[in-house]
DNA sequence: TTGTGGTGT
C-alpha cells in the first residue's frame, strides 16, 4: 500500500520536485521500431499539443513514448501521466520503464492503481489505470499534477477511455501547456486525429512476423436441415471445423519441416463452448496434445498452466481474454471461429444482454496478430473472406452499448453540463442517456429535472456502481452497514468462489456451508464472518489452506477484503455509522433493495419469474433460490444469455418494495364505497412497480386518495341513505322525518312525496365542509358547529316533502283499526305484486275468530275509492256499460258508502260486540241498485 | 439447469 503521498498537486504546481529526478541521459538501447522515428516524435511533441501514435504490439510505443516525452522536455512542470486499461499492465509497464530509466518503481517512476499507490514526491512518470486518472479529476479538475498525459491503448475504446478523451479535449484550451499523446493499434487513427483538431499521426511498424490468413468457412450442410441453425453451428459444425483446422495446422508445420512444435490458440465465445471444443478435441484431435481452457473466471492455478511450458503440443482454447488481456506464449497458429459474446445493454428491457455475435474486422485482426509474435504464423478463420469483408470494421465502443448512469453521475459531479454536447468521440445513443438518467432517478441520485441530489453526491463519492453505492447509503440508517458493505464489496469484485469444471460438486458442497436458504447475498456475510474469525486464530498459511480446500480464490478474497476496507474508510468520511450488532435479514435486504428496485421479480408458473416490463426470467441455477422459488425476489443482476437470468437473488416481501418505491409506485383504485363499520369510505388499491403488481386488492381509506369523491360517497351512502352509526339528535330527527313521509307514501300509494335523493344530497352538500368525508371527521366538525347552530343539520318537513300532503291523511289512513274492542295496528305497503302490498291488519292469533270478514273488506277510507273502482271495473261488460263514466259513479257511490263503513259513526270501524257490519259487496250492491243496476253475487270478479 | 472482458473517488 501507499507509503508516501504527493502533496496537493494544484497547490504545489510551482514546487514540483519530480523534474529534479529526471535522468540527464536516457538510454535508448534496444531495437524497437518506434525508435526509428524518435527524433520526429520528439519534435512533434515539442511542436504540437496533441500527437497520435499508432503502432502494433512490439512497436515499443508503450515503453518508449514516456522516454520520448522526457527527451522532449516534458515532465518538467508536472508529471507525465501514462494510463493503461488494466492494473496488471500499469504495474508491469512501470517496472519495465523504471528499469530502463535506472530508477526504482515508487521513486522516479511510480504507478497508481486501486489499492496501491506507488508514487513519491520525486515521481516524474506515473503509470496508472485510466480509471485512476478519471478519479483524480474529482480533486484536480485541471489535472495540474501533470504536464503531459499519455492515453495508451485508446483503440480499446472503453467507457473510461472515451470519457477521458472527451474531457481532455475540453481541457486542452484551458491548459495550453498540457501535452497529450494518444496511442492506438493501427486502426481508425484518423478518427482520433480529427477529434483533436487534426493532430499529427505517427504510424509505427509493429515488430511482428507475417501472418498468413486462410479462410475455411464452416460447412453448414449438416445444419441446413436443423431447426436451430445457431445451435447446430456451435454444437457440431464449429467443433468439427476446429478439429479439421487443427489438422491443417499440423500439416502446415510438417510441411515447414519445423523442429519445435508450435502451440495453437483457438478463440471461443464462452466457457460452455470452450468445454465443448475441448471435449471434441480430446476425442477427435491429435494425440499427445494438451488441451488448455483459458478464460477470466478460471482459477489462478488453472490459468497458470497456460504460461508453464510443458513438453508436448498444446492447444489453448480461450475467450476474448486472450485477445487483449493475456498474451499466451508460443502461439504459432490461431483458429478463429469468428464469434464472441458482446455485452449489450438493452435500454428497452433494461437488461444486460450477452449475445454471441460475429466479431468485427478489427477484433479478427487482433486475434490473427496473436500468432505472429515469435515467428511467421497462420490464422485459420472459420468463415469466408466475403464474410470477413462484410463485417463492421470496429467493435462498437462501450459507450454505445452500456448503461450510462455512472458516467452521467460523474459528469454531473464534475459540472460538465449537458452530456449531449460533450465532445465524445462517439456520441452515446440518446436512448441510453435517457435510460441512464432513468436509473439515477430510480436511485434518487437525480431529481425530476435531472439535477443531482444530495443522495446523488454521496453515491458519486463511492467507487462503486451507482446501484451498489445506493445500497451503502441506505444501509446505515437501517443499522446494516456492516453486512451491506461486506455484500457490496463482494458484488463489486469477482466472485471469490472457484468452481473447477472437474470438481464442481465438491466445490458446491464446500460452499454450501456458507449458504443462507433465502439469500445469495448472505453467503458472503456468512463466509466473511468465518474468515474474519480466522484472522486472529490462524496463520496466513493456514488461512490460504482453508481457502484452497473450500474452493475460494485467495487473490479474489484479498480484492474483496481490500475493497471492503476502502469502503469502510469512505463511509467514515461520509459519517455513515457502522452497526455493532448483527443486522436482521429484513434490514440488510431492505438496504440492498434500494439499489435493485427495478430488478425484482414475481413467481409465475413453473419455475419462471415475471420480471419488470413483462419479461420472463429464471433464477440462475447456482442460486440458493433456483429450486425454492419464493413468491417475490430481487436480483443483483438481470442478464440475458440463453434466457434472462436473475443472478444473485434473495427473497423479499413486496411491501418492502412498495415502501421504497416512492413516486415509481403506480397506484390505482377501484370500487370506492362506504363502509358503515369502519365509518369511512374505502376502496381497493392496486400497487404496481414497473408493471409488476405488488398488491392486487388492498382495502384502503379512500379519503386521502380522493377527498372530493370520498366526501360525495360519504354524503350519499352514509348521510342520505342513513347507513351510518350516528347517535346524533339531528340524525334521529331527519330519519324520523323521512320515515314519516315514507309511511305516508305507503298509505297513499304514491312515490312522489319524499324529496328525491339529490335534494337530500344537496342539503348536506351545502352544509358539510370540503374536508369532511368520514364518520370521524364529520363528528369532529359537527360537535363544533352544533355548539353555535344546534339545528344546522336538521331537515324541516318542507325540505323532505316534495309536495304538500293533504290533511285528511290521518282519517283516511288510520294507523290502527278498532276491532273487537282492540286497537289493532295497520301496516301500509306500496309495492304492487308484493304479498304485503296495500294495507295489512296485524291480528293476534287469539282474535282471529272474533273478527268478521266483512270488516276487512272495507279496508281504510283512503283506499276505499280504489277498491270500489277495482270492483266496478271487474263487473261484466253489460253491467259496467250502465255505470259510465266510471269515475263519476265511483265518486257518488263513495258518498253513500262512507258513512256505512264499519265504525264510521265512532270515527272508527267496529267489529263484533257492536252491530254486525255489513259486507262491502252488499253495501255496494245496494248503492248500485239505487242507480237501477242490479248486480248478482256471481257478477263480482274474484 | 450456468456469464465475454476490464476499471474506480
Amino acid at each position: 500500500m501507499t507509503t508516501e503521498r504527493r502533496p496537493d498537486a494544484a497547490a504545489s504546481a510551482g514546487a514540483y520536485p519530480g523534474a529534479a529526478a529526471i535522468p540527464q541521459d536516457i538510454d535508448w538501447s534496444g531495437d524497437l521500431p518506434v525508435l526509428a522515428v524518435r527524433d520526429e516524435l520528439i519534435a512533434a511533441v515539442r511542436a504540437h499539443q496533441v500527437v497520435i501514435v499508432a503502432g502494433e504490439t512490439g512497436s515499443g510505443k508503450t515503453t518508449q513514448l514516456p522516454k520520448i516525452c522526457l527527451a522532449a522536455g516534458r515532465g518538467r512542470t508536472g508529471m507525465i501521466g501514462h494510463t493503461q486499461p488494466r492494473r496488471i499492465a500499469a504495474r508491469a509497464v512501470a517496472s519495465r520503464i523504471a528499469e530502463e530509466l535506472k530508477t526504482q518503481v515508487g521513486a522516479g517512476v511510480g504507478f497508481k492503481v486501486r489499492f496501491s499507490d506507488q508514487t513519491a514526491t520525486q515521481t516524474y512518470l506515473k503509470l496508472m489505470t485510466d480509471g485512476v486518472l478519471l478519479a483524480e479529476l474529482g480533486q484536480d479538475r485541471l489535472l495540474r499534477a501533470y504536464d503531459t498525459i499519455i492515453i495508451d491503448e485508446a483503440h480499446e475504446r472503453s467507457l473510461n477511455i472515451d470519457f477521458l478523451l472527451g474531457y481532455l479535449r475540453t481541457l486542452l484550451a484551458k491548459r495550453p501547456d498540457l501535452k497529450l499523446l494518444i496511442t492506438s493499434a493501427t486502426i481508425d487513427v484518423e478518427r482520433f486525429s480529427r477529434h483533436f483538431a487534426g493532430a499529427p499521426v505517427f504510424v509505427v511498424e509493429g515488430r511482428s512476423y507475417p501472418v498468413e490468413t486462410r479462410y475455411r468457412p464452416v460447412s453448414l450442410e449438416a445444419a441446413a436441415s436443423s431447426e436451430d441453425e445457431g445451435f447446430e453451428l456451435i454444437e457440431e459444425a464449429i467443433p468439427r471445423a476446429v478439429v479439421e483446422a487443427v489438422e491443417e495446422c499440423l500439416q502446415h508445420e510438417r510441411a515447414q519441416g519445423r523442429s519445435a512444435r508450435g502451440d495453437i490458440l483457438v478463440f471461443s465465445s464462452s466457457e460452455r463452448e470452450i468445454r465443448l471444443l475441448a471435449d471434441t478435441l480430446r476425442k477427435y484431435g491429435p494425440p499427445h496434445t494438451e488441451i488448455l481452457p483459458l478464460y477470466s473466471r478460471l482459477s489462478v492455478a488453472e490459468q497458470q498452466k497456460v504460461f508453464e511450458r510443458g513438453s508436448g503440443r498444446r492447444i489453448v482454447i480461450a475467450t476474448n481474454v486472450a485477445e487483449t488481456s493475456l498474451t499466451v506464449p508460443n502461439i504459432h497458429y490461431v483458429i478463429d471461429p469468428g464469434f464472441a459474446r458482446i455485452s449489450r445493454y438493452s435500454y428497452r428491457s433494461k437488461v444486460q444482454r450477452l449475445p454471441v455475435e460475429a466479431v468485427s474486422q478489427a477484433s479478427a485482426n487482433q486475434r490473427a496478430g496473436r500468432c505472429g509474435r515469435i515467428a511467421p504464423g497462420v490464422c485459420i478463420r472459420l468463415y469466408s473472406e466475403a464474410d470477413y469483408l462484410a463485417r463492421p470494421e470496429f467493435t462498437d465502443p462501450e459507450i454505445r452499448r452500456t448503461n450510462l448512469a455512472a458516467v452521467i453521475l460523474q459528469m454531473q459531479v464534475l459540472g460538465l453540463g449537458d452530456l449531449e454536447r460533450f465532445p465524445f468521440l462517439d456520441a452515446p445513443d440518446s436512448r441510453l442517456v435517457n435510460d441512464g438518467f432513468r436509473l439515477l432517478e430510480e436511485l434518487g441520485a437525480v431529481d425530476r429535472q435531472r439535477r443531482i441530489t444530495t443522495l446523488g453526491r454521496q453515491i458519486a463519492r463511492l467507487p462503486l456502481d451507482p446501484r451498489l453505492a445506493r445500497m451503502v447509503v441506505a444501509a446505515a440508517p437501517l443499522g446494516a452497514l456492516h453486512e451491506v458493505l461486506v455484500i457490496v464489496a463482494a458484488l463489486s469484485v469477482q466472485d471469490p468462489r472457484d468452481r473447477p469444471h472437474d470438481k464442481q460438486q465438491a466445490a458446491d458442497e464446500r460452499h454450501a456451508q456458507f449458504r443462507h436458504p433465502d439469500s445469495d447475498f448472505l453467503f458472503f456475510v456468512n463466509l466473511w464472518d468465518v474468515l474474519a474469525a480466522q484472522k486472529g486464530e490462524l496463520t496466513e498459511r493456514e488461512r490460504r489452506e482453508f481457502a484452497r480446500k473450500h474452493f475460494l480464490s485467495w487473490l479474489r478474497l484479498r480484492e474483496w477484503r481490500e475493497t471492503w476496507r476502502q469502503l469502510v474508510q469512505l463511509c467514515e468520511g461520509l459519517k455513515l455509522p457502522m452497526n455493532r450488532e448483527p443486522a436482521p435479514y429484513e434490514a440488510v435486504h431492505r438496504a440492498l433493495l434500494t439499489g435493485l428496485l427495478s430488478q425484482i421479480a414475481h413467481k409465475g408458473d413453473d419455475r419462471e419469474y415475471q420480471a419488470p416490463r413483462n419479461q420472463k426470467a429464471l433464477v440462475f441455477p447456482g442460486s440458493v433460490l433456483a429450486r425454492k422459488g419464493p413468491p417475490w425476489i430481487m436480483a443483483a443482476e438481470l442478464v440475458e444469455t440463453h434466457r434472462v437470468y436473475l443472478r444473485l437473488a434473495a427473497k423479499i416481501e413486496p411491501e418492502w418494495a412498495e415502501k421504497l418505491a416512492g413516486d415509481l409506485l403506480k397506484r390505482s383504485y377501484s370500487e370506492p364505497h362506504w363502509e358503515r363499520r369502519q365509518g369511512r369510505v374505502v376502496a381497493f388499491e392496486q400497487t404496481s412497480l414497473f408493471g409488476l403488481v405488488l398488491h392486487a386488492r388492498r382495502k384502503v381509506n379512500y379519503e386521502p386518495v380522493n377527498r372530493a369523491e370520498a366526501r360525495e360517497i360519504f354524503i350519499r351512502d352514509a348521510l342520505v341513505a342513513g347507513d351510518i352509526d350516528l347517535k346524533a339528535a339531528f340524525f334521529r330527527h331527519n330519519r324520523e322525518l323521512i320515515a314519516e313521509v315514507e309511511r305516508l307514501e305507503d298509505k297513499t300509494r304514491r312515490r312522489d312525496l319524499l324529496v328525491d335523493e339529490e335534494t337530500l344530497y344537496a342539503f348536506y352538500d351545502e352544509r358539510v365542509p370540503e374536508d369532511v368525508a368520514s364518520l370521524k371527521t364529520f363528528e369532529d366538525w359537527r360537535h363544533r358547529v352544533e355548539k353555535e347552530q344546534p339545528g344546522h343539520l336538521c331537515l324541516s318537513r318542507e325540505q323532505v316533502l316534495a309536495k304538500a300532503a293533504d290533511d285528511g291523511t290521518a282519517h283516511d289512513f288510520p294507523d290502527t283499526l278498532r276491532v273487537a274492542g282492540h286497537d289493532l295496528p295497520l301496516r301500509y305497503h306500496f309495492e304492487p305484486g308484493h304479498e304485503a302490498d296495500g294495507v295489512t291488519l296485524l291480528l293476534p292469533a287469539g282474535l282471529v275468530q272474533e273478527v268478521p270478514e266483512a270488516v276487512l273488506e272495507w279496508l281504510v277510507p283512503g283506499l276505499l275509492g280504489d277498491r270500489v273502482e277495482a270492483l266496478l271495473r271487474g263487473l261484466p261488460k253489460a253491467l259496467r256499460r250502465q255505470l259510465v263514466p266510471l269515475p263519476d259513479t265511483v265518486a257518488s257511490v263513495l258518498q253513500e258508502l262512507g258513512p256505512q263503513m264499519p265504525g264510521a259513526q265512532q270515527g272508527r270501524p267496529q267489529g263484533a260486540g257492536g252491530k254486525a257490519p255489513e259486507s262491502l259487496l252488499a253495501a255496494l250492491g245496494q248503492a248500485l241498485l239505487r242507480r237501477g243496476v242490479r248486480v248478482g253475487a256471481s257478477d263480482w270478479a274474484g
